[in-house]
DNA sequence: TTCCATT
C-alpha cells in the first residue's frame, strides 16, 4: 500500500508500484481509502425508486455490494423534481454485477408498484464501441488462435468464432476488448496486415456493427427495395459522403435519439475522460468518504434549515451557505485529512485557508473531499474575502485551443470567483465563467475556465476531472472546439 | 424509469 511521507506528499514511485492494487481495492493512505473506478466499471440505471429517497437514503442499500464511485438521483432539469430513478457506478465492475443480480426486479421499494430496476444504463451500450468484427480468418482458426492474435492489444472479454450449423467456421469472429482504445489499437495493427492460410484476402478487423447501424442497413435495404428516398437522402447525398447520408437518412426516418448516434465520438471521448479520472487519482490525496458523510449532520451545519430553493441539500451534498458573517471565519482546518502538501504552484494564494483549499484541490483527482462535513461553507467564506486575488481575465474570453476547459457538475453555489479559485492552482486563469440561468439567476452548474497554456489545462483536467462533490463528480474536459460536432 | 449541459 502506498505511504505518505512526513509532509504528507505521496512519493512518485509509491504511486506506480501500487497502481494495480489500488484499482482492486482503492488506494489506502493512512486510514483513508480513495475510491477508484475500474476501467471497465459499469454505470447502472436504477429505476422504480420512491421520489422521497435521495442519494443519502439510497447509499446504504447499494453500498452492501461494494464501494460506490458515484450515485446520482435524476432530477428534472428545470423543476428539479425527482424522476424516480438514478445512476449508480461502483468502483468495481464486480459490485455492479452483484447488485444487479441481487436487486434487479427482486424487491419493491415502499410505495412502488413495480420492482426496483438495476441494470446497465442505456448509455453503456452493450460494448459496441469495443467490439470488433474480424473477417478473412482461416477456416481452421479456433477461438484460441484468434485470442492469441488479439491478446497483445488488451484484455479480451469475449471471443467468438462464427460457425455454421455443422460447427464449421465461417471465417469470421467477434472479439470484444475491455476498452475502445484497445480495440482501436488492434484495428490499427491488424487490419489488412496479413493473409491467413486459406483466406481469399487479407485480414479484416473493424468495429462490429452497432444495433443502430444494423437497423440503418436494414432500412436502407428496405428503402431501396421500395424505391423510397427521403428528401434528406438527396440533400445530403449531394455531399458524396455515403455514410453520412445514411446517418442523415436514418435521422429523417427515425427522428429519434439523434444526439447519441450523430455524435458517437462524444460518448467515446467522455468514456476516455472517465478512465483518465480513474487514473489521475495518483494516490496523492486522501480524504475519507467520511463515515458521517450523508448520514449525520456535522456540528454547525443545520441540515434541516436548508432553504430548499437556494441550496437544496440533497442535490449536491452541500449544506446551504450560512449568511455572510462580518467576522473572520474561524480558521480551523477545513480539510481534516491530515495532508497539507502544497507545491508552490500558486504564488498568488496567500491566505492559509485558501492554501489549504487549493492544495486539496490540486490533489483531488478523484476524491470525496467536499463532503458536507468538510466544507463549502468555510470554503465560500474564505473565497469571498480574497482581496489579493490576482486579476485575471477580461478582454478575451478564452485562451488558445487546448487551454479552455468545460466544467460540469459544479455545486449550485459556485460562482465565477469560486470557479476561478478552484482552478488557480494549475496556472494562469484567463477567465472563469459559470453559466447562469437568465430567468432564475441560478447557476446552471457548468462553466468554463481558460488558461494561458495547454499544460495548465491538462494539469487541471488530471487533477479535477472526477473530483467528487457530494455523490457527484466534476466533469472537467477540454472545451469542445467550435464547429466540432457539426455535420459539415 | 435513462443523465448530458460547450462563453
Amino acid at each position: 500500500m502506498a505511504t505518505v511521507t512526513a509532509n504528507g506528499v505521496q512519493q512518485e514511485n509509491g504511486f506506480s508500484t501500487t497502481n494495480s492494487a489500488a484499482r482492486m481495492n482503492g488506494l489506502t493512505i493512512g486510514q483513508n481509502t480513495i475510491p477508484m473506478k475500474d476501467h471497465d466499471a459499469i454505470k447502472l440505471f436504477i429505476g422504480q425508486i420512491p421520489r422521497n429517497l435521495e442519494e443519502k437514503d439510497l447509499k446504504p442499500l447499494f453500498e452492501e455490494f461494494g464501494k460506490i464511485y458515484e450515485l446520482t438521483v435524476l432530477k428534472d432539469r428545470f423543476t428539479g423534481m425527482h424522476k424516480g430513478c438514478a445512476f449508480l457506478t461502483y468502483c468495481a465492475r464486480e459490485s455492479a454485477l452483484k447488485a444487479q443480480s441481487a436487486l434487479h426486479e427482486q424487491k419493491t421499494l415502499p410505495g412502488m408498484n413495480r420492482p426496483i430496476q438495476v441494470k446497465p444504463a442505456d448509455s453503456e451500450g452493450r460494448g459496441e464501441d469495443r467490439k470488433l468484427f474480424v473477417g478473412m480468418l482461416g477456416k481452421q482458426q479456433s477461438e484460441e488462435d484468434v485470442r492469441r492474435l488479439f491478446e497483445t492489444f488488451g484484455q479480451i472479454e469475449e471471443c467468438t468464432v462464427l460457425r455454421g450449423p455443422d460447427g464449421a467456421s465461417k471465417g469470421c469472429a467477434f472479439v470484444k476488448f475491455s476498452s475502445h482504445a484497445e480495440a482501436q489499437a488492434a484495428i490499427n495493427s491488424l487490419h489488412g496486415g496479413q493473409t491467413m492460410p486459406g483466406a481469399s484476402s487479407s485480414l479484416v478487423v473493424k468495429f462490429a456493427d452497432t444495433d443502430k447501424e444494423r437497423t440503418l442497413r436494414r432500412m436502407h435495404q428496405m428503402a431501396g427495395q421500395l424505391g423510397i428516398f427521403s428528401p434528406m437522402t438527396i440533400q445530403f447525398g449531394a455531399y458524396g459522403a455515403y455514410s453520412h447520408a445514411m446517418m442523415q437518412q436514418q435521422a429523417a426516418l427515425m427522428a429519434a435519439t439523434q444526439n447519441s448516434y450523430l455524435n458517437p465520438m462524444a460518448a467515446i471521448a467522455a468514456a476516455q475522460m472517465q478512465q483518465m479520472a480513474a487514473f489521475n487519482v495518483n494516490g496523492l490525496v486522501a480524504a475519507p468518504m467520511t463515515p458521517s458523510s450523508g448520514t449525520s449532520t456535522p456540528p454547525g451545519i443545520n441540515a434541516t434549515a436548508v432553504p430548499s430553493l437556494a441550496a437544496p441539500m440533497g442535490v449536491n451534498g452541500f449544506a446551504s451557505l450560512p449568511p455572510q458573517t462580518n467576522g473572520q471565519p474561524n480558521n480551523e482546518p477545513i480539510y481534516t485529512n491530515g495532508i497539507h502538501p502544497y507545491p508552490a504552484q500558486s504564488p498568488t494564494v496567500t491566505d492559509p485557508l485558501q492554501q489549504a483549499y487549493a492544495g486539496v484541490q490540486h490533489y483531488a483527482g478523484d476524491l470525496p473531499l467536499l463532503t458536507p462535513a468538510l466544507s463549502p461553507p468555510s470554503l465560500s467564506l474564505s473565497l469571498s474575502r480574497s482581496p489579493s486575488l490576482p486579476l485575471c481575465h477580461s478582454s478575451r474570453h478564452y485562451g488558445p485551443e487546448g487551454c479552455n476547459l468545460f466544467i460540469y457538475h459544479l455545486p449550485q453555489e459556485f460562482g465565477d470567483a469560486e470557479l476561478m479559485q478552484m482552478f488557480l492552482p494549475f496556472g494562469n486563469v484567463i477567465s472563469a465563467k459559470v453559466f447562469v440561468d437568465r430567468a432564475t439567476n441560478q447557476s446552471k452548474c457548468f462553466g468554463f475556465v481558460s488558461f494561458d497554456n495547454p499544460s495548465s489545462a491538462q494539469a487541471a483536467i488530471q487533477a479535477m476531472n472526477g473530483f467528487q462533490i457530494g455523490m457527484k463528480r466534476l466533469k472537467v474536459q477540454l472545451k469542445r472546439p467550435k464547429d466540432a460536432n457539426r455535420p459539415y
